[in-house]
RNA sequence: GGAGAGGUGGCCGAGCCAGGUUGAAGGCGCUCCCCUGCUAAGGGAGUAAGGGUCGAAAGGCUCUUCGUGGGUUCAAAUCCCACCCUCUCCGCCA
């Protein structure tokens, strides 16, 4: 969701705005844009106050006056369509601006994609090449198996077998306790959402390939919990004093990984199905910066009690 | 999948068949005031949300919203169409 107010008056959302993408050019149009189509709304509803008290009007006026009231009234309807009609192409075009732009990151976001991060800090050593990769050790192990997971349902998917499923819950029952303990509310929530959901969530139409669809239900697979538990408050209006909410999500993810054919393309890495847990915090503006202190608080805690090496990075 | 019933304000619930003075009766809840010596009862007033615009603010003007989206009409909670959801019965079922 874009705020156009703050994309308007405040620097530094814009900012955040061109930092991920968003050239400086598309924002301007954008702020036209609206700016014209609020100049079309304050007209269009000028009209429809007329047109609304000459309808109360004709309620309340005999019936020998009528005829001639609604003639009237008629003329004005049919310049009030006309002016709905240059107010909806205004709407439309901001719509379609708005969904170009990506969500502002914070000022001390580096500019660029995801391959532009900057590294905060580095925990533990990098341990030596082990003797054979996660995959080949997962193969042997009798864990992972891709060439079954291939047969199956193709290139990318894979079997989890035996320990390493019994791993994977044990991660994700701890995890989940960690979060509770945290102040989070587990949730397990749909796989399958509607388009309206991917399109709030702002999946589409941007990453739209990115995703599988069932299309004899018009259904989605989402990539990730974030999309279903976004969901949870759609179109509401949460009351200050209930924030900040906080989600814990475990669900399976599934993604298509269109166009990134060669990468990773061994083992359980960058398949079309995993399970993930994910924490989702809806927060006001002025908190956010201290939930995403406490987030990355909990991941740290979460990777140093495993005992595994790793790198804070700014993305 | 088939048949039927229904979705109204914080909640319950009228209104819909016969379109207009209904942004919506009534009740509950909540807020304020009055009354009252004992956590109760009674009386009065108020009480939806969001957008645009003007304003320093208080607030004013205005639009939208009765599941969602369209349509008919000068006018729709009320009429028409599609969709979504809930409930009941039947069918089906790894």
């Amino acid at each position: 969701m874009i705020d156009l107010r703050a994309l308007l008056n405040d620097p530094k959302y814009r900012a955040g705005a061109e930092k991920k993408g968003a050239s400086s050019e598309l924002l301007d149009e954008l702020l036209e844009s609206d700016s014209q189509r609020r100049a079309l709304q304050t007209e269009v509803e000028q009209l429809r106050a007329k047109s609304n008290a000459a309808a109360k009007d004709i309620g309340k006026a005999r019936q020998d006056e009528r005829p001639a009231k609604i003639d009237a009234a008629s003329e004005l309807k049919q310049t009030l369509g006309e002016a709905e009609r240059v107010y909806n192409d205004a709407q439309t075009k901001v719509d379609e601006l708005i969904l170009q732009v990506p969500n502002p990151a914070h000022e001390s976001v580096p500019a660029g994609d995801e391959e532009a991060f900057e590294v905060v800090e580095v925990v533990g050593g990098t341990p030596g090449p082990p003797p054979l990769d996660h995959a080949g050790f997962g193969e042997s192990m009798g864990w992972t198996d891709n060439a079954l997971g291939a047969a199956v349902s193709g290139s990318r998917f894979a079997y989890l077998r035996g320990a390493a499923v019994l791993l994977e819950l044990a991660l994700v029952q701890w995890t989940m306790n960690k979060l509770v303990g945290r102040g989070f509310e587990p949730v397990i929530p749909p796989v399958l959402v509607r388009e309206d959901m991917m399109i709030d969530a702002g999946f589409f139409p941007t990453d739209r390939n990115q995703v599988y669809e069932v299309t004899s239900d018009e259904l989605f697979l989402v990539g990730t919990s974030e999309v279903p538990l976004a969901g949870m408050h759609r179109g509401e209006r949460l009351d200050a004093a209930s924030l900040p909410l906080r989600y814990a999500g475990f669900s399976s993810c599934f993604r298509r990984e269109a166009g990134t054919y060669g990468k990773d393309t061994r083992g359980i890495f960058r398949v079309h199905q995993f399970d993930k847990v994910e924490m989702f915090i809806w927060s006001s503006p002025d908190k956010s910066g201290e939930e995403h202190a406490r987030l990355l608080e909990i991941e740290r805690e979460i990777i140093d009690d495993l005992g595994l090496p790793y790198r804070v990075i700014n993305v």
